[in-house]
RNA sequence: UGGGUCGGCCGGGCGGCCGCGGCUCCACGUGAGUGGGGUCGAGGAAGGUCCGGGCUCCACAGGGCAGGGUGGUGGCCAACAGCCACCCGGGGCAACCCGCGGGAUCAGUGCCACAGAGAACAGACCGCCAGUCCCUCCGGGGACCGGUAAGGGUGAAACGGUGGUGCAAGAGACCACCAGUACGCCGGGCGACCGGCGUAGCUAGGCAAACCCCACCCGGAGCAAGAUCAGACAGGAUGCGUUCGAGGGCGGCCCGCCCGAGCAUCCGGGUAGAUCGCACCAGGCGGCCGGCAACGGUCGUCGCAGAUGGAUGGUCGCCCCUGCGUCAGCAGGACAGAACCCGGCCUACAGGCCGACCCACUCC
RNA sequence: GCCCCGGUAGCCCAACGGCAGAGGCGAUGCUCUCAAACAGCAUUCAGUGUGAGUUCGAAUCUCACCCGGGGCA
């Protein structure tokens, strides 16, 4: 689990990093990532959008707190990165299928991506 | 033993490690905060949003029309379209189940396709019968004018059913029994209604989930309600109006009441942050009492989520259930996630537990 | 939170409660042509989102559910 500090808690941080952060997909996950080398430090915010695509209530609030706790085992990686960090990891349809260990691998493949200079 | 009906309940359990949200305590710190401990942390449907209420605001919650809802009776409930019991109708051998279950003679209007002679105070197509006339191979046949609803055929439905008397042939025309309607009286029930007796005319189609009529109920909005605090900005043009009242409360209309000096359109500019509401109540559990029951009363006991990008997750071990299996093991375990709160309804749901009852067969 | 529409053939869309369903685009076949396009003729493709109810009879009326779309705060 996140603690509240790392989150990501509203539509302009989305916006920026969505709109101008690398991105990085896989079959069931999409990342966005953004970070200014000019802004202050600060702890790495992270969010997540779950549409209703991916399932009901139930899935996608378990998809949701997989990702949020597969997320934590990154932060010192996010936190390596100059300025403070913005991630956004949007689920696609197939995470509702996918375990635990497999959205893990996912995550760990496609932020390694988006985070190499 | 087999089949069936009804009601209630559970919704995997225990433990280790790493994490998350609320409340609280301790330590450090001027403070923001940091570290540690304790405790609580999704559901029977949290769901759909189909009803009802609490709460808040809208003049004081007022009247009429329109509109909407309900629809056997009695009770329960804060209230309800909910629940319980009973009545009536239908289904089932039965336990039991199903029913938007007021009004169509006694307000009025409308509809009943096709078929059929005729479809609503109906109707002579075939048929049956009398009379007159004509023909005749003397069996009868035809035409006209009448009588007739017993029979045929059509239809979802044809103006009581069966048997007899009667008649030219027939007919509730008359009789017996049966079905049904209305009225009166008696008895039972709080009531819906039920039972009995008598009388009447002998019989009156269906559809109100067609318009409608009757009875009863409903003011409007919704926690983004609403309250407090903080913060930002910049006004201008035109029109209407200031007890001769613009506009608003007010939501479809009218009345009435209240507020009332600004309001409407266009151009331009700004904000959308925090706190409260926010979780202790028609509350859960257990015993006793009243009641057929729904439910009510009383005593004891418990404290039970409160997020705001939105907290319950990840992983491991043992046990339980299901499937596969060369009995080592492997795979799986439903429907589904609180957002102001509560009472219902409806819908989804793997598997399991408990209780009551009915029918059939067998044995004692 | 509150509220409103719609679902009929592969697609777009009609249908006073009455023979169960009109039309267009399409598809298939034939004619025309050397071949095709165009045109003409014919045929095919529904059982009306699902389930129940009212009715003699339901795409139509009523109720519940499913799916899709939209509006307001």
């Amino acid at each position: 689990m996140l603690s509240t500090v790392n989150r990501l808690t509203d539509s302009d941080g989305f916006r920026r990093a969505v709109r101008s952060g690398r991105r990085a997909g896989s079959t069931t996950l999409v990342v966005h990532l953004a970070w200014d080398p000019d802004a202050d430090a600060g702890p790495p915010q992270v969010g997540f959008t779950v549409s209703k695509a991916v399932g009901n209530a139930v899935t996608r609030t378990r998809v949701k707190r997989r990702l949020r706790h597969l997320t934590r085992e990154h932060l010192p990686q996010l936190e390596a990165l100059p300025g403070r960090a913005a991630l956004v990891v949007r689920a696609l349809p197939a995470s509702a299928e996918a375990s635990y260990s497999a959205l893990g691998a996912d995550l760990g493949r496609t932020l390694e991506r988006v985070s190499r200079p």
